[in-house]
DNA sequence: TGTACATCAGTGAACGCGCGTTCACTGATGTAC
DNA sequence: TGTACATCAGTGAACGCGCGTTCACTGATGTAC
């Protein structure tokens, strides 16, 4: 409204579209990306772009905290829209669906949050809060799950002993719904989840696996039942 | 012996120092590799290693096929080394084991491999035959498995009819063997295997999982179960 | 309402560095007679 | 065994290009009195 706020909501624009434009580099070149070209791209000279990032580095770390918002957007989506809270597998399925789509369409931006790491990039731990949004949505369902009774908290016995301190600690910061053991179970469909979409983003599956989304439908009911039984 | 074989020989060891510099510079540099940077590191002018490689893109496919090649031999010897063959369940995690130590102890050479793709740069079918090595050794479980009838073939209503072409196909490929079902369900192993080394090797479990070989363990264990019950 | 000053966005040149690839060349090693 | 020629490895200069970042600057927009 004040003139003051116009100049800020300029400046926020501005922003947006230069992160857009560096997506789309980050599509063609991967994680090279180069302050140059995408300065050259929006018409304007290279040294402007640091009146809005300080560096490149800057620039990548807003990109992965985007990328992880955006999966987390994307799988409390696909989550809400199931009316039906107690179908837990359905639920699961749906988070699933909605991560292997969103990775579809935004593989680099997958790739630079699930690919080999940037060399020289340390990813500061302001990012970890919006990557902790996906493992959230997922646990949820194991807490409801347990809440209704529909899911059966495995014994203590399940969990090695050598685990036990990870998953006390994992459970005291973040997951204090959901018991050790049947924590455990949960990560390794997380990670089954991140495994199968990894291996078919980077063309792992290419000549091996045509029909893409009902083997990842499949996988994914065979972790249903690894982690609800 | 003769001069000839000797300037061969020669050859043959700078292609092999090559290479093997050039991976140095893969673990520090990440897949931007820079042929000037290897050529200095070897005390020779940029311009000598085009009378060994063609091109950079030429050198990546050496170190790709090599990566694939080292992978392979490491499952191969860590399948050979249980003497007991009918141990179905202990040579699973000996090859799962044997991937995940190949792949903590060259991390870089694993991301080339299983990371990211390379931008601009496409691989060549011949890197595929060394590839395949790895599947090929966790097949030969299941087909030596059903052979001693210590698995149960899996029912064709096991596999979902939209998947049967494909695994119909891979069968008569590569693993005449084993029967559709099975084999999708030990796909499904296959790729929780490296789903959860490229997590620990790329960085995902920092801050959530310590005990880093016994929860590999564990997770191996559960996709024993999943694929032999 | 008008004016002096401060803030800010964007410019353009420069620094110092990197890269892959080509090319004509030298000098050593191998081959054929 | 000796000599003429061919092959090969490695050099050094060059082409044409890229990069991130700094810095003094201009001119427009916003702020305070």
């Amino acid at each position: 409204m004040t003139a003051a706020s116009l100049r800020a909501r300029v400046r926020a624009e501005m922003v947006e579209e230069i992160k857009s434009v560096a997506r789309r580099h980050l599509a063609a070149d991967g994680s090279n990306l180069s302050l140059r070209a995408v300065a050259r791209d929006m018409g304007m000279v290279s040294s402007a772009l640091y009146r809005y990032f300080g560096s490149r580095d800057e620039l990548l770390t807003a990109l992965i905290t985007d990328a992880y918002n955006a999966l987390g957007d994307a799988v409390e989506a696909a989550d809400a829209a199931l009316t039906d809270r107690a179908d837990l597998r359905g639920r699961w399925l749906g988070i699933a669906h909605g991560v292997r789509t969103w990775a579809l369409d935004n593989r680099s931006e997958y790739a630079l949050i699930f690919g080999s790491p940037v060399p020289g990039y340390v990813a500061p731990l302001e990012t970890s809060r919006a990557a902790v949004r996906t493992p959230r949505a997922l646990v949820r369902i194991l807490a409801d799950g347990l809440a209704a009774g529909a899911i059966r908290p495995l014994e203590q016995a399940d969990l090695p002993g050598p685990l036990q301190p990870d998953l006390t600690r994992l459970r005291a910061e973040e997951f204090p719904d959901v018991p050790e053991a049947l924590l455990a179970r949960g990560t390794v469909g997380w990670i089954h989840l991140f495994g199968a979409v990894s291996f078919e983003v980077f063309g792992q599956l290419n000549n091996v696996i045509n029909e893409r989304e009902e083997y990842f439908d499949y996988q994914m009911q065979l972790m249903a039942e690894l982690i609800g039984a």
